[in-house]
RNA sequence: UGGGUCAUCGCCAAGCGGUAAGGCACAGGACUUUGACUCCUGCAUUCGCUGGUUCGAAUCCAGCUGGCCCAG
């Protein structure tokens, strides 16, 4: 019999799946759903529904199932660092804190506890032991459903107690064993928007759970010349074009949120390509560092192909590159992550564009 | 108060006697384990108002109302 391990249960058809891969591999299976907020929805993830779906599955599968509250981190980990991320003029990507802080720390260290060896999910992404005896995160073998930059942020520790079955197969060979296993969910669509903000209204939400009004500012242009009027910085995000109820003939975008003086810079389409980047809190992953002049794939965010890059300066926080072609939108508070073919070398938070 | 000019969807704007383009904005959908982007669909039975000419007018005529520009 081999290790235990603890697989992440959302109620969804990758996840189950992953548990029952794990199984017929000869792994001690325990299925766990975290608990991650209250949720009154009858939404397909971590609510009432996901934890019955879940549950099922696990009787389908014999294995033993547990749900486990993780308000509190989750509270601490990811909506305050949501909303205040938005306060500061920034886009947070959730998922991305989610899974280094609730998933991979406070759920894997539960599982360590508990006895399990590993932590499993229904990522599409697998994980290796390079040649340089580091762990990486490596793209599915679809490149259709690719996960991997979600996945950045996790450390070595982490990665060396991580297993994700999923990133075997595509989306249709997964759909196609949860089928044939008789798991209940085969057929639950995919999920998708932010978790914890199933009514869409994220701006909402940072409102709500900061108990904070967002005034109202000006729309600028560049150099300064007001435009209109926003409903306050929360409600934008770098590159957005819809909900800003403002005509000029051609569509404008965001350029810049300025959160010091309550500011939302409005540009023409051309104006959001830009070269470079500048990025913080990396978080090394398939190499321990980045040399100046070294050339990797830099994705810009989760549905980015990626651009080619060159480092221009790295030391073990920060880096700077200079993207081969134009990127468009680089977003402060979004990840950028590195590649080298389907090898994850790192990422950070992105903190300025051009002029950082 | 004279002279000129213009009034078409929330904004901009085609149309010039033959039965209301387009862009922006907006709404809905698709896509998506973040925010965005993108794509698809929808969006004036009606052209400031009232009459007139005409088989037929947003398009021509008259009056009215309103805006703008000159002159005072």
């Amino acid at each position: 019999m081999k290790e235990t391990v603890v697989v992440g249960m959302s109620g969804g058809v990758d996840s189950s799946v992953a548990a029952y891969l794990l199984k017929e591999q000869g792994y001690q299976v325990i299925g766990v759903t975290m608990q991650l907020f209250d949720n009154t929805e009858d939404d397909s993830c971590c609510g009432i529904t996901g934890i019955e779906d879940a549950r099922r599955v696990a009787a389908v599968l014999d294995i033993p199932y547990y749900v486990l509250n993780f308000k509190k981190v989750f509270r601490h980990s990811v909506m305050d660092y949501f909303a205040g991320e938005y306060g500061m003029g920034r886009t947070p990507n959730p998922c991305i804190v989610c899974n280094r802080y609730v998933k991979w720390e406070a759920l894997l260290k539960k599982g360590r506890e508990i006895g399990a060896e590993y932590l499993a999910t229904g990522h599409y992404a697998r994980v290796g032991k390079l040649s340089n005896g580091r762990y990486a995160v490596m793209n599915s073998v679809t490149a259709m459903k690719d996960q991997t930059y979600a996945l950045y942020n996790l450390t070595q520790k982490q990665l060396a107690h991580t297993l994700m079955p999923v990133g075997e197969y595509d989306k249709e060979r997964i759909r196609e064993i949860a089928r044939r296993q008789g798991l209940p969910v085969a057929v639950k669509p995919d999920s998708q928007d932010i978790c914890f903000v199933p009514d869409h209204d994220y701006a909402g939400f940072v409102c709500r759970h900061t108990k904070t009004v967002y005034e109202p500012g000006n729309f600028v242009t560049r150099d300064g010349t007001v435009l209109g009027q926003h409903k306050g910085i929360i409600h934008y995000t770098v590159g957005q074009r819809k909900g800003l109820g403002i005509s000029f003939g051609k569509p404008m975008y965001v350029g810049a949120v300025r959160p010091d003086s309550n500011e939302v810079v409005l540009v023409e389409e051309q104006k959001l390509w830009t070269n470079s980047l500048c990025a913080k809190q990396m978080n090394y992953m398939g190499v321990a560092s980045f040399a100046k002049g070294q050339q990797m794939l830099a994705k810009i965010r989760y549905s980015h192909k990626g651009e080619l890059c060159q480092v221009e300066y790295a030391d073990e926080h920060q880096v700077k590159i200079t993207f081969e072609k134009p990127v468009r939108a680089v977003t402060p508070g979004q990840a950028v992550v590195f590649y080298d073919g389907e090898v994850v070398l790192g990422g950070g938070v992105i903190a300025g564009g051009d002029s950082c």
